[in-house]
DNA sequence: GTTTATGCAAATTCTTTGCAATACT
DNA sequence: AGTATTGCAAAGAATTTGCATAAAC
């Protein structure tokens, strides 16, 4: 489960307390989330963790309705080329829905798809 | 083809710019786009353009990968509730793909979906 | 001891708001 | 004429950069 000597990072407080989140929320999260969340750590070393964390593929992007940019844990689950995600308007979570099959696309051939990101954009069960 | 005035909107130059240039190009746009691509009008006057659009629903955003936030036309022929995009990664460009049936998603009952917001990214025809 | 990450300050960039001048119908 | 839109200035957010201190290996 250690993550971060496992992507040749150094193990410190902010970096796991990142991790900790991510994992005990288990949504998509933006910046503006962590730093709410972890008011102990300074918004740039914030900045700087999620870049760094993408650079390692420990985060990746998700692809949201809104301005904000979402970043959710990279689990070796995924398949990184089709996500699936479910965003809801109630409680404007993203989560990402690794169970579901993301249905495959037939584009013409010129077009050469390296991934694909599927938003659902909804009600969730919770706030059903 | 006088969009403007059938969504009840003043033709103004800044507007016909706008619409003009998203005619032309045919793919989804930021708001960095039309600032570069149209420098007589102001920034400020930009956003508001977008706003408006978005409002009368002249527009719709683009779900991107990036940070940026992009719009498209809204053509009468495409179904508002499940648009299906595609972005180059080297060309960065994002064309509305109408003509491609986006698959439908069964999800467990409790998700109530709204729309779908289906991101193809790859590398496109003219990049190949 | 050496290297890397952090926090603070400050610089950039992005977006929004207020208001007077201008353009549209 | 009357109303909506524009441009400018400036405020407010969001993000990035530089550098000295502190923590990890």
């Amino acid at each position: 489960m250690d993550l971060l000597q496992h992507a040749g990072l150094r193990r410190t407080r902010c970096r796991e307390a990142v991790i900790g989140y991510f994992l005990e929320k288990g949504v998509a999260l933006a910046h503006a989330d962590l730093e709410q969340a972890l008011p102990a750590y300074d918004r740039v070393t914030l900045y700087r963790t999620l870049a760094t964390f993408m650079e390692h593929q420990l985060l990746h992007k998700v692809v949201d309705d809104g301005a904000v940019v979402k970043y959710a844990l990279s689990e070796t689950a995924h398949e990184h080329h089709h996500h699936v995600h479910f965003k809801c308007v109630q409680c404007q979570t993203t989560t990402c829905l690794a169970e579901v099959e993301a249905p495959r696309m037939s584009l013409p051939p010129a077009y050469e798809v390296h991934e694909q990101n599927l938003l659902l954009v909804g009600v969730c069960p919770t706030c059903h």
